[in-house]
DNA sequence: AAAGGCTCTTAAGCGAAATTTAAGCAAACC
DNA sequence: GGTTTGCTTAAATTTCGCTTAAGAGCCTTT
């Protein structure tokens, strides 16, 4: 974890970078606005992590700050200051930094905020995936070579159910039971129907289909792809 | 955005909520810790943001904090409480929370707090656009090709949440548990109206909306501007 | 206290789109 | 070649969203 430290007052600077170092941080230091406006800029996809005190010689912390956020929208800024009142605290987080910590501070909490920022947060997706089809669950969306193609919620369900299930039969009683209803009469060609939507929607012309017929079975989206 | 905000004593409660709602958030209130924990598990997925008291009757912040990490680690949530050593906020931070103010606290600093957690859920980002539609979250106000456009509150909430997700499809189920309520009549026609307020106050005539119908499944911002 | 304005919600008719049915045709299997 | 099963199309039916209008609730003004 490699840390960007921006402080001019020597004995603080050093307080910090000491104690980080000790919990296995890597730490840069610089001593005032300009040079840690440089160094902010000049490695910024290096750092973990941003400190920034606010009034600095040469650059203030605010400058800095928004330097970071034009290039780097996500790497995580701590403003620590003097400037307490809640004006100072509202502008520095509008400014696009993460967190705020009054000065004098204890180092602990510091490092507490600090882990919270580094907390990684990993957000999962639930796409899947046939060829150039591409069929994203969370956002109800379906893309061919790229291009959204839209479905009615009927196309989607089965569309999905044939995907989720890619390389295995899907059975015509498993489909009507999951997309339509499990009492859905039985002899009706809905599926078939539907099946003809989607293939007029995503198939290529002259070219074989996405999803294989199973006579007297079902159907299937094969797994080579 | 939809808040949980758990806090036994009536007065703080009500002047949080009603604060927040004016800003046109939609909050819900547990006014001890049992009802939180349920409240927070049984909708965990419908909260944007959670703020939490430390000391209450029934189950402690700090339970409810940690029920809520085992179920979803990506959820912002804040400790508003009147335990102010550093232990505390660093015991606090270190059981999942992402913030922790102590308490008496400014209301605008709980604001901005907030917002520094929703943008980060979000990309770091304040204000949203479409075409020469922008919303501005942190000041609240809108524009249209830079004129400003009043909206009420709820047409704000709805055109945020439809921002906020440009290019996903938001659907009718959620966008009635973000902007309305999570137990809202949910055969009305509230969106549909509100869709159409929004439609009337920024499309362009003989233009193709700037928001797309889907049918079946409910609307979408879409990704190329 | 009444009047007016604003926001939010409900309800109903209309029209368009999605879904289902039905029927004739084509392909596969025996 | 007959039978079964699936494909395709068009028409019938149903659902869903759009649009209006109107009423309830609340706040402000007089």
């Amino acid at each position: 974890m490699r840390v960007l430290l921006v402080e001019d007052e020597t004995a603080i600077a050093n307080f910090i970078a000491e104690g980080l170092e000790e919990e296995g941080f890597a730490v840069d230091v610089a001593h005032n606005g300009k040079e840690g406006l440089r160094m902010a800029l000049d490695n910024l996809a290096e750092y973990d992590l941003i400190l920034l005190d606010w009034m600095l010689p040469g650059a203030s912390g605010i400058e800095i700050c928004r330097a970071i956020r034009k290039e780097n929208q996500t790497v995580p800024v701590i403003f620590l200051t003097a400037k307490d009142t809640v004006d100072d605290v509202v502008f520095g987080l509008e400014t696009g930094a993460n967190d705020y910590l009054r000065k004098p501070f204890a180092f602990e909490e510091l490092l507490a905020r600090m882990r919270v920022l580094l907390r990684s947060s990993t957000g999962e997706q639930n796409i899947f995936s046939y060829a150039d089809i591409e069929l994203d669950v969370a956002t109800h969306r379906v893309l061919k070579g790229g291009k959204p193609v839209e479905l009615t919620q009927k196309e989607f369900a089965l569309l999905e159910l044939l995907l989720r299930n890619k390389g295995k039969a899907c059975r015509r009683t498993r489909i009507i039971e999951k997309v339509w209803d499990i009492n859905f009469d039985h002899d009706t060609s809905v599926i078939d129907v539907y099946i003809n939507f989607l293939r007029k929607k995503l198939d290529v012309p002259n070219q074989p289909s996405f999803v294989q017929t199973l006579r007297g079975i079902g159907y299937r989206i094969n797994d080579d792809a």
